[in-house]
DNA sequence: CTGAAAGCGCTTACAG
DNA sequence: CTGAAAGCGCTTACAG
């Protein structure tokens, strides 16, 4: 005597008629319709998850990959996926990825092969090539963002214009020696590096250098706050300090603020800062960033994998141009001028 | 033919056996557990969650009611939770709350009676009484972390020690004349304001004032960086500011320090600041702060669910206390003396 | 310790 | 448009 015998019963209908008319697969008459649908309101019937899961091969639910949740970014992300995913009727499962390989494997070899997703999110993540190749064998829509792999589809900021962005305007100002602050290669990141974020941006700013016959420094810090104030206080106390910084990201330009505190050097007098994120407290900062609009990404790559798991083109249905390929393009970017940065010192 | 009949046939075993020998219940020789496993592993098999759901009706999935994802307390709870449900092999599916009614009823009367998880942990959120009998009425283990009712079960901080010893550290140091910015219990908030968190952080304020003959004044902060600002505003613009402020929450405490320097007012020599949490960047900004350890925090709400789905008492079988009067005291708290408390001027 | 069989609560061809 | 029935892929008493 499941729940969903009692509406049926109660409506005078088949338990068919009553799936087709709750779910609105299949036609029904509007009539019937209306009578089963107040019925299990009033009822107070919800469909098991598991069992119509199981009977239609549709879990309605999507796996999000996310390293490191206690970060701003991925956070903001995730707020983003879950705003577009929740008002569709999809939830959304988390699946923490950290560096423990034992955790790796219990994630990429088992938890993921439960079939408890219709698809997975990945977001910047690095991977190895058994991950993604176990990503692969699933038999499900994946799409990353900003991962450092072209396997993965999604869609994704043009990094490297990024990197020129950033760069761009502190030579607009009149800096000539610049420095930035990035991630290693080295640092236990993936087999490509041409893929990789950090490697962008760098790329970005190298070129944007390179242009004006100027040669950058780079020093690594680890996209933290501490990463950044490490990376700053090596600079800073160096024979020729920069007179202009570019960091890679918001919390590593805190870091470098900081630093820059701790030895009496006046932000943006005597040294410009500019980061990229737009993180949440840039503005307090008074940061000069790059935004990158997590939260608009994150509803981004929920509408594209959506799009994926129904089959659909999107919602709107658009003009001449399919909707799959306008969400393909390159996620937006903005510079946003504030106070730490301004025209060198002299 | 499921995958499952594959493991079965190619083990020279019934279904039952494998389903037995993979899940670890009931009982099987020891031989044909270890060949039924290595078979498995072999064909990489990996029970169907909804299939495996539906015939037993555990989930091994818990559902984690969260508001504003990208508020930095929030994120590291879940990521403690996480990291404690994880090995266990229980998925954590997020169900984002936010202030939009619409939403609110497709979560609490649809999202959440799809019987897709084995239990529910509610972060920090104000939950109307319509919500909470909902979420009796789901027949399912509930826990909350800092909820703002008591009915529901789960660790919390005495926030009123909280207010207290944040408001002891700076009468210590010799201040008198202390503000606190807090929330306004109008503000939305739920039924009984005595099981309000921010009420009692200034509760034990006003305790711990009135223990000095002292009156504390308060100003209303919305625990965002821009109202904590706009609260020190008010404060440090009118005819008596105080030399000392207890922000509620470090995110508030950050926009109290912006407001500071706006009008060049010293901290820590002119005004002290205390926050509450212990937010990532406390240690940047040098903010004394009563660190509340949210990471621990989503731990124990974990263990606590986990003891109640499966029915024990704990992993540790411990002495003569049982586990769960333990794991029900009240979570620490402590206070970190940093850089933006010191004696009052003069 | 192991197997045959029923059953979990839905959805969906297939007929009508 | 609607119903009877099979089936989704597992788990679990129930026997043996």
């Amino acid at each position: 005597m499941s729940a969903l015998d009692d509406v049926a019963r109660a409506a005078g209908v088949s338990t068919a008629t009553v799936s087709r008319a709750l779910s609105g697969r299949g036609r029904t008459s509007e009539a019937t319709r209306a009578r089963v649908r107040e019925v299990a309101e009033r009822l107070g019937y919800v469909a098991s998850a598991t069992a119509a899961g199981l009977a239609s091969g549709r879990a309605e639910n999507i796996g999000v990959i996310v390293p490191l949740m206690d970060r701003w970014f991925f956070a903001t992300v995730l707020d983003g996926i879950a705003s577009r995913l929740a008002p569709r009727g999809y939830d959304v499962t988390l699946y923490n990825v950290t560096d423990d390989p034992a955790q790796r494997r219990r994630l990429f070899e088992t938890a993921l092969r439960r079939r408890r997703v219709d698809a997975v999110i990945v977001l910047s993540v690095a991977l190895t090539d058994d991950e993604v190749a176990a990503l692969g064998s699933l038999g499900l829509p994946v799409r990353g963002l900003g991962v450092p792999r072209g396997e993965l589809g999604g869609p994704r900021v043009d990094d490297t214009a990024v990197g020129r962005a950033a760069t761009q305007h502190l030579r607009s100002l009149g800096h000539r020696d610049i420095a930035h602050i990035g991630q290693s290669v080295a640092g236990g990141g993936p087999a490509d590096p041409a893929f990789d974020i950090p490697s962008r941006r760098r790329a970005g700013f190298e070129a944007e250098m390179a242009a004006s016959g100027l040669t950058g420094r780079f020093v690594a810090g680890d996209f933290t706050v501490a990463g950044g104030a490490r990376a700053a206080r090596e600079l800073l106390t160096g024979p020729h300090p920069p007179t202009a910084i570019f960091a890679g990201s918001d919390e590593m330009a805190y870091g470098a603020l900081t630093a820059a505190r701790e030895r009496g050097i006046r932000v943006p007098a005597d040294l410009s800062i500019i980061g990229v994120d737009g993180h949440d407290l840039a503005d307090l900062f008074d940061l000069t960033t790059i935004d990158q609009f997590p939260h608009a990404q994150g509803e981004r790559v929920a509408d594209a994998i959506l799009a994926a798991v129904t089959g659909e083109a999107g919602p709107a249905a658009g003009g001449g141009v399919p909707r799959s390929a306008a969400a393909s393009g390159p996620l937006p970017f903005s510079l946003v001028t504030r106070g730490t940065t301004a025209p060198p010192p002299g």
